[in-house]
DNA sequence: CAAGTTACATCGAAGATTGATATAGTCATC
DNA sequence: GATGACTATATCAATCTTCGATGTAACTTG
């Protein structure tokens, strides 16, 4: 008889995972925040700060200068959006593609070397999984509705994470 | 025919969720680091300064400084540790443990919502894939052999992370 | 074209993180 | 049971991050 899925369980087992697969040591002195623009960049292609600052949780002025820094570093770059004189649209650069593909492939090593120790039955789980995560990323980015937060110890948004 | 598992595509939409199941907003002006801290004392009871500095991925003054304040805030105590005296044993205060189980239950909430939408053969994967990366847990646990890190892009050690 | 709004930048203050170094407890060995 | 090497944590000054408040310029809407 199957188990009912229980969102306890699986989120208590997704953070217990992550615990292991977020805590990468990091690259080339960037931190979270830099980290997390990047990927977002990356995944989401070109797009304006105000964008980023709904994904990103830190405050307006602090995503500023660290897309300034950023672009010092030469791993995002700025246009003038075609459409707007006040914006400008952020991409990644090549060389900050290469620093989320390296962390990616950090994490594919990693992966690996934890599935070689599964046996069969056990990945095909993990293929399967993989596509109803997919479903759930695509469900959450269609309604995000009200964001969740803050039950009971009182909300105070900043920062993210664990 | 099963498909053979793909780390790298397994690592991607791990991301793309985490995208999603890490950032929520804060609590209580807490920053990544510290809800790290508090969430690691949570799982693994008891330890010292120095077992924390192995997972939570800043330097030990940051770690030194970071406690005082949880501790500052009621969320940690200090004793000291009888086989060492120059250890002190940290562990979260039921007030530190509340802030953990409301991240948790925002999480919960955020999954509930989510898995609401799949239907009864994709909520079935989920509940299975539950175990498996139980199973992955514990064989990193087991065997964290030399850490992942830093592949082609030059590594430099420092806070974690996306 | 004036008033309101939106996108982003700037500024000073508060907080976090770092590397270097200090302090104090422990361990091994003589 | 004193010596030296090591380990656990603390302190310090410098740097970087973040924040709230506010500014400026560009868009929108009547």
């Amino acid at each position: 008889m199957d188990q009912a899925l229980d969102p306890d369980r699986l989120a208590t087992v997704i953070e217990d995972f992550n615990a292991v697969f977020i805590r990468l040591p990091s690259v080339q002195r960037l931190n979270f925040s830099s980290l997390s623009v990047l990927h977002t960049l990356s995944r989401g292609g070109p797009m304006r700060l105000t964008d980023l600052l709904a994904t990103e949780q830190i405050k307006q002025p602090a995503l500023t200068s660290l897309v300034s820094k950023l672009e010092e570093a030469g791993l995002v770059s700025r246009r003038p959006d075609p459409s707007d004189g006040r914006a400008a649209l952020l991409s990644v650069t090549s060389a900050g593609e290469m620093v989320v593909r390296s962390r990616h492939a950090d994490r594919v090593v990693m992966l690996a070397r934890l599935t070689d120790q599964l046996n069969d039955r056990e990945r095909a789980v993990l293929v399967e999984a993989q596509e109803v995560l997919s479903r759930l990323v695509a469900i959450a980015h269609a309604g995000p509705s009200e964001p969740v937060g803050g039950s009971q110890v009182r909300p105070h948004t900043r920062r993210e994470t664990v």
